[in-house]
DNA sequence: GTTTGTGTTGACTTTAACGTAAAAAGGCGA
DNA sequence: TCGCCTTTTTACGTTAAAGTCAACACAAAC
């Protein structure tokens, strides 16, 4: 049994347009089954748009993010092929990595900055309301499953 | 003493071209003094270049990083402007704490990755090169700094 | 004094990642 | 069967972030 969603229903659940969906499959980064010519994504298909959405917000260009994805779903049997891979893996890695380096610096310098916005309100006398995140419970999306197999 | 850049010393050394560097002027990212008509970027420009390079790193666009800077080098003395930049430092700090989540995901998925890999080689009795980091010292970026002041 | 290396300005071009609009093809509820 | 809605295809437009190219400035080197 095979939950199958329709553009509109990705589109809604990850606020996206269907024109980033199709385009995507036009870059082979997609490629949903058809009923007719409707376009219909499955598990799979569902995952890797999540995959690639999470690159994006990493900075990583749609070309890498399909490089990217291509080695998770690859089990290549000849040793060149693995050694390449992980040699591409490492690589992976160390950008990764500097991504996390260069995270913690800005997190860093973000406390400075509110450490001395703190400075200056104390001066002035100024309360500010931590708003503690009490409201907002939402965290998940919802967006039902649709679409029967055909 | 302030020492100074040339245009083509800051290429060099973080391996951008003239045309960006000339760009994020133009952009008002940066500014350089002049000497005649010659560009000379000091100890600050060349750490906001830091910055720059690092939010795009991150996947920040220029007017994100922009607008980023801003808060950086601001100290606001309205209370309202205080207010409004202890949002804006929120709402960034959460962007990057999403981000981070997402790094952590996608070096989970690498380690997966590898280690099906790792999986696969053990059964064809492959060996693989663990070339442990001994070359490469490197590390820092050298790049004199020249150009007297006039 | 002219060549050479660097730097500057300005204009045009390119690439990625979509946006937008037009026209036609099913499906479906009244 | 009609109108409505969603979806699809095709095509052109747009924006950010530079790349590329031409023409000129200027200082030092020969």
């Amino acid at each position: 049994m095979q939950r199958l969603y329709t553009i509109t229903q990705l589109t809604q659940e990850f606020s996206i347009t269907t024109r980033t969906l199709r385009f995507y499959e036009a870059q082979g980064l997609l490629s949903p089954q058809r009923r007719g010519r409707q376009r219909l994504y499955n598990a799979a298909d569902r995952t890797r748009l999540k995959l690639i959405l999470r690159g994006k917000r990493l900075g990583f260009s749609l070309a890498e993010i399909s490089d990217l994805i291509e080695m998770y779903g690859k089990a290549p049997g000849e040793p060149g092929q693995l050694r390449l891979l992980m040699q591409k893996i490492s690589q992976r890695r160390a950008e990764l990595l500097e991504k996390q380096r260069d995270l913690e610096l800005s997190l860093k310098d973000l406390d400075d900055v509110e450490a001395g916005c703190r400075g200056r309100m104390a001066e002035l006398g100024i309360e500010f309301e931590e708003f503690s995140p009490e409201s907002e419970i939402d965290s998940g999306v919802s967006a039902e499953p649709v679409a029967d197999t055909a």
